[in-house]
DNA sequence: CATGAATGAGGTTTCATTCAT
DNA sequence: GATGAATGAAACCTCATTCAT
């Protein structure tokens, strides 16, 4: 991939929505609600052709199988979830400017993908309960998530523990707290009790000044 | 309930569930591996009873329906995951001994829960993959969890706060903490990244310092 | 058959309860009920066990298949319906007593009748519901009533006519105005309404009247 | 409904269900057959399938369960059958007409009745079967029959009463009398020995003659 | 492009019957 | 005699997918 693509040119691109047809959005708006709600599996097309308003054939007009449908919603928020870091540029970009500052970091990141949570709940909760049953996912997580962002991630940590700032732990390890802490504020807030009445900057502030006290020095 | 269980004997006890043939326990032992790996929705009677080496018919004489003998797999371990912190005393007798130290409590419950979920590594990966789809777990973990250990652990983190030992956060939210970190490496060491080389040891003791620096004061 | 059984000797004959345990009668009762309820193929035999309180199992050590119990259940009801008829003597007797007054003999014919129906209610709508689908039902009547029953009767009729008392029409069909009357007023009394608020006496009079006025002369 | 339908034309409206495919015309006659045969409960859906000649999905496509498809057969009959007592200006019109005459009356009711089951001889076999075991089609018929029906049909009876052309017995009974007659002709004649060698037009008379005799003063 | 009837493989479940205990 | 676990065929029904219109 090119290094030069702006990070909304690389939304737009992953949007392919635009290409769709009104039924074909229907469609999809559809598959999402059905899937999130009882799963893949469990989940029946002619159910999804009737909350869509369209005949069954239609579906299997845009995509082959049921199953090139849930790869069709899923694997494009898989590469969104990770775009922030995959644009070698855009990370570049934020260790010029913030590396002096972990705190500054870890802000950035939960804020940001508390965001996309939360614009994305449904498909973020396909994904996860379908990344058991699909290989396929958990190899697109790995190829996306690993090979580009960790590296650089990675990279990070050391840079920090080098500079005396950071807890001495393998940076994997430090990678997996921030991860761990990230998500399982994510995870409880959006999937598990979402009808919960939380105090969403609080949190936020709390996860921060967990992850800040759990790993840096002093 | 007498106040003298040991926790060996209430798992004894829960698991005296055993007045099972042998063909039934070929039967749940197959579709324990089955649920595992390809989910219930996806999941075959007949495919169970092959590999169970019975006739499909005879799971049916022991569960009425696919969904029963789902229930009996998992809800079990719902309690059994929940029994350290069930038995009043148990937790009396930790506040009373390891109260001085919530360091030890935190270790107590980490060896604790990892070696239960080592020991019911696929039971344990069903219950995650069908939380999302079947009300009645969430409901089972509810009921369980939250009105029996929760408040117990809510008491102590307001001890252990007004020791001043502990950080000042909402109760739920430091448990919140505990739990994510907990689960969190559980989830990435057992069911996401069985197969990477984990030196067990020492990521234990890396999340309880992670911990303890996040949480305790000074 | 000899003609010189009493009909209290054949009664006991046919009623093999006699050499009965205690669990066949149960089965036999439970069988009765559920096949009355739901029909013969819509019961099964579990639900026939357990309403019997014996294992499923042991409904086939007495009869070898679930169609064996059917008709050792209504085979007897059969001949038994068919008793006052079937004894050559019988007849002999009440045409001698009784021939001179047709209105006795239909009057005796719809008591005794009524009698059998209303001790006999679940077999009878057992047989009546079952006479559609098994051949082995309709030769078992055949074979009872036109051989021996029909003739006998005919008879009578044809003697009534001849003394100029009833009407002048084929003794098959005078008989299916007498069967018709007596039949449609028992199946309409227990089978199909039971439940409205019967006065048996004075409709077992009117049906009578019916009949005497439909086809006796003058 | 407007009061100028003729019977034919109500008769030919109930049929306009009939915006049937070819095959699921096929499925309906082959379940009649079927059902008729061995009963509702006996008959199974593959072998309804096979005799249509379509696969079994489709007949599922068409009746989302096998009792609806049983339904859908029986349940047009049932009106159809008490059609002719239905259409209130129909009633009104015989009895202007003809209300001078309880012979007529009779005599249309039985001539009527006689084409409609003979033309629909399987499928009224078929209701007469299940009427016992499912409450839908007692429901209907007491809904259908009583409501509408028999009002009509007891005031005509009071009517010839008041008259002094007609026996002193309750309505009802008077009705009993009447329905069983006929219905036990109908009975006899097409559904318990149609293979006999029936004379109908003889038959037809000597009931009416029965009737008449039976119920007539003088 | 869209439809929806049709398919047929496969799903879960029921059930009469057998047989070792 | 009585039991009830086990069977496996067959029941009803669902569903992803195809294709003529």
């Amino acid at each position: 991939m090119s290094e030069h693509f702006s990070i909304e040119e690389l939304l737009r691109l992953t949007d392919e929505d635009v290409k769709m047809s009104e039924k074909q959005k229907k469609v999809v708006e559809a598959a999402i609600e059905i899937f999130a709600d009882k799963g893949f599996a469990a989940a029946s097309t002619s159910e999804i052709a009737k909350k869509a308003g369209v005949a069954e054939g239609t579906i299997f007009r845009h995509y082959q199988t049921k199953k090139d449908l849930l790869f069709a919603i899923v694997k494009p928020t898989i590469t969104k979830f990770a775009a922030p870091f995959l644009v070698k540029n855009f990370i570049g970009e934020i260790s010029k400017q913030k590396h002096e500052d972990p705190e500054q970091l870890m802000r950035f990141i939960l804020e940001n993908r508390y965001e996309f949570v939360k614009k994305n709940q449904p498909v973020v909760k396909i994904l996860l309960q379908e990344v058991f049953f699909h290989e396929e996912f958990r190899g697109e997580i790995r190829k996306v998530i690993e090979t580009h962002a960790m590296e650089k991630l990675k990279e990070l940590i050391v840079f920090f523990q080098e500079k005396g700032e950071m807890v001495e732990m393998p940076p994997e390890t430090v990678l997996r707290m921030i991860v761990t802490s990230i998500m399982g504020f994510l995870f409880a807030r959006f999937i598990l009790l979402p009808d919960l009445d939380w105090d969403d900057e609080e949190e936020k502030e709390y996860t921060i000044q967990f992850l800040l006290h759990g790993l840096m020095k002093k």
